[in-house]
DNA sequence: AGCACGCCGACT
DNA sequence: GTCGGCGTGCTC
């Protein structure tokens, strides 16, 4: 008996293996093992799957089984850490193995690509040539970097260590020195170092190639084609590749001598996956160096309040950068505009006019930023500051254009909307975080000799249109740059003395709870952009100018004297009292069908499933205005509790039931949500 | 998830 | 009389 039985895990949404007959067709062809990719018919398609599991017997009848339609023998099959590291993710985000495990892997693969494979392969086995010397000069460590690196490196084992210091202050020297010291005590091992979004920061890879130009250094991110993707990929998962670079997609890279994970900009929201596998590329992170027992390095000027709080708890070891690495870089001047005193028109208060005009006429460049992200207005009153917030849970209600109601998002208590302000009667009440629009119209009328410039997500949509974009800025083609949150990130410009933030108050009372700390992060990343070498002949220093109705409010004050550690407690303070993260831990049911009511009535027969429960929080099914397409309405349910553990066995529980409801509904469970 | 099968409304 | 809507069930 040859025949040999082989389980196999698919990408679909069915918790289970399905058997398969296995029979060599050539005398080298060894049985598939555990962890190899395998081509099956599964109903009337053919799909890539993963075997994990080998057998010589079946639950199912034999007459049933069909054959291994080909195995991947060429790809070598994926080692136990990364088979339980897709374990893992399947298990925590409430998916199946097979979801979670394919999805993951490049599109070549999973269309089974032969052809490309074969390329790819023959690719990566020819040596790889880098340049001969270093071509960066190595920077002297100061006192602060010195003794970081010297904590990373000495360290065995698992660790996770919380890399603080602002912009500037060498963050990026320490992880070299790190990567430099992890690659030359293990002369196979590999190491992953994250970045948020790689295309933000070429030179980040520029840096690393002069640095170790003989290593063997690989990218993955969205931006590449798909067989580079796939090349570099198999040149991770066989080992060759020793440095990888990536955004979070890169977490899920089948390396086999992890020995080192460093995430830059920990903090930063696009370590979430928002589409498929909803992970958190950040926490998987720490999920694999704790199991590879190895050293990880989150490096933020803004740590996430989760990341904060496990510093504070001892369970990360903070290491703080607090000076500037380079003498001369100065910090720029941080001014808070008071619109109350200063009252804008059309967006644009006086002193910032004056400000722009006066770079304009020295030729240097400004900067106005503007936070349009989609925020739900909240109400407020104009006259007392008032704002609407929910009685019952102290988050604040937002308004639903459609019905003209308000609405909280945490628990889903509606109310109407006042007609005068309940705190002093004033009767203009008034959306928050509108009229962004005219603004850029309004500065071209302001300044209409100025050559004005839009960085945003439609205007750079073509390939390369941001770098030209950059450049322009770079070359001084520009006086006045307007833009998104897209220009926080990445070069700083030597002639870009202005930054002005225009409407950055909506954020500050959003319903979603973590807005403020966005906020700070963005404030933060976007006063960096301002010329970081301050010190020229005859230069001013750089100014932030942040226009603002809340001056006092203690994100601006934080902001203002840079301390980020005042704001955070305050932070940590409102969130223990919610029981919202790092001290409460959430899940969102959503659902989408053509009609809301379907939508909700699934939500509450879920709702019913769940029951209740000791130390679960379950809010009312709550209607989303936020549509995605155009026909399709969402609902979402919030789970809450003070307890992971409690949180995941409900979700166990659950799911399978909500499985077996026929609604017609599409429906997702996202753990950890970013906002609700 | 796909994909087929199956049972009820407006069309050549 | 058929074409096609989407509810239901299965896939080794």
């Amino acid at each position: 008996m040859s025949q040999k039985i082989v389980r196999v895990v698919l990408e679909a949404p069915i918790d289970k293996s399905f058997d398969y007959l296995y029979q060599p067709t050539k005398v080298d062809d060894a049985i598939p093992e555990v962890g190899q990719l395998v081509v099956v018919p599964f109903g009337r398609r053919t799909v890539v799957g993963l075997v994990v599991g080998t057998g010589d017997s079946s639950d199912v009848p034999v007459e049933k089984l069909k054959a291994v339609a080909y195995c991947f023998h060429e790809i070598p099959p994926f080692d136990k850490a990364w088979m339980d590291l897709c374990r893992f993710v399947a298990s925590y985000y409430h998916r199946t193995l097979g979801e979670v495990a394919i999805n993951v892997l490049p599109k070549m693969i999973r269309q089974n690509k032969q052809k490309s494979i074969q390329k790819a392969l023959k690719v990566i086995d020819e040596p790889v040539k880098g340049s001969e010397q270093q071509s960066e000069e190595v920077p002297e460590l100061n006192e602060d970097q010195r003794r970081a690196v010297e904590a990373i490196t000495a360290t065995e084992g698992f660790s996770t260590f919380l890399l603080y210091g602002v912009t500037g202050s060498g963050k990026t020297e320490v992880y070299l020195r790190a990567v430099a010291d992890k690659l030359a005590s293990s002369p196979d091992g590999q190491v992953l170092l994250m970045v948020p979004e790689i295309n933000l920061t070429p030179q980040l890879e520029k840096r690393i190639r002069s640095r170790f130009p003989r290593e063997h250094i690989v990218l993955q991110h969205s931006g590449l084609t798909e067989s580079e993707r796939l090349r570099d990929w198999l040149a991770i998962m066989t080992g060759r590749a020793r440095i990888i670079l990536g955004t979070r997609l890169s977490v899920m890279t089948p390396a086999p001598k992890l020995r080192m994970i460093v995430v830059d900009e920990e903090h930063d929201p696009s370590y979430k996956q928002q589409e498929g596998v909803r992970y958190s590329a950040r926490d998987l992170a720490v999920w694999r160096a704790n199991y590879l027992k190895i050293p990880i390095v989150l490096g933020s000027a803004t740590p996430s309040l989760e990341s904060w709080h496990h510093a504070k708890s001892g369970r990360y070891r903070e290491l703080a950068l607090p000076e500037r690495a380079r003498e001369n870089a100065a910090h720029p001047e941080i001014t808070l505009i008071d619109t109350s005193k200063d009252k804008l028109v059309d967006g644009l208060s006086q002193t910032l006019v004056d400000a722009i005009e006066k770079r304009i006429e020295k030729g240097e460049i400004s900067l106005l930023f503007l936070n349009r992200r989609g925020f739900a207005p909240v109400i407020t009153c104009n006259a007392c500051g008032w704002m609407s917030t929910c009685h019952r849970c102290s988050a604040y209600m937002v308004f639903h254009k459609a019905n003209r109601i308000l609405r909280c998002h945490h628990c889903g208590l509606e109310r109407r909307i006042p007609k005068v302000c309940p705190d002093c009667g004033n009767v203009d009440l008034q959306a928050l975080g509108r009229g962004t629009q005219r603004i850029e119209e309004n500065i071209r009328l302001r300044f209409p000799q100025a050559r004005i410039l839009r960085i945003d997500a439609d205007s750079t949509s073509r390939k390369g249109s941001l770098q030209e974009a950059l450049d322009a800025i770079y070359h001084g083609d520009v006086d006045i740059v307007i833009g998104t949150q897209m220009i926080a990130k990445g070069h700083d410009f030597q002639n870009l003395t202005l930054v002005g933030v225009l409407e950055p108050d909506a954020a500050l009372f959003s319903h979603d709870f973590r807005a403020g700390e966005r906020l700070f992060a963005q404030l933060m990343q976007v006063a960096g952009r301002a010329g970081r070498d301050a010190v020229r002949p005859g230069a001013n220093p750089s100014q932030v100018l942040i226009q603002t109705r809340y001056p006092s409010h203690p994100l601006y004050q934080a902001m203002r004297t840079r301390r980020y550690d005042a704001y955070v407690s305050q932070l940590m303070d409102e969130r223990h009292m919610a029981g919202f993260p790092p001290f409460g831990f959430q899940a969102l049911l959503m659902a989408e069908a053509k009609d809301i009511s379907k939508a909700m009535m699934f939500l509450q027969q879920a709702k019913v499933l769940l029951g209740r429960r000791e130390g679960l929080t379950v809010s009312d099914a709550i209607p989303m205005t936020i549509m995605r397409v155009a026909d399709i309405e969402r609902a979402q349910l919030l789970i809450e509790s003070a307890s992971r553990p409690v949180l995941q066995a409900a979700l166990t529980e659950w799911i399978p039931q909500l499985r077996n409801v026929k609604a017609n509904v599409r429906w997702t469970i996202e753990v950890d949500p970013l906002s609700i």
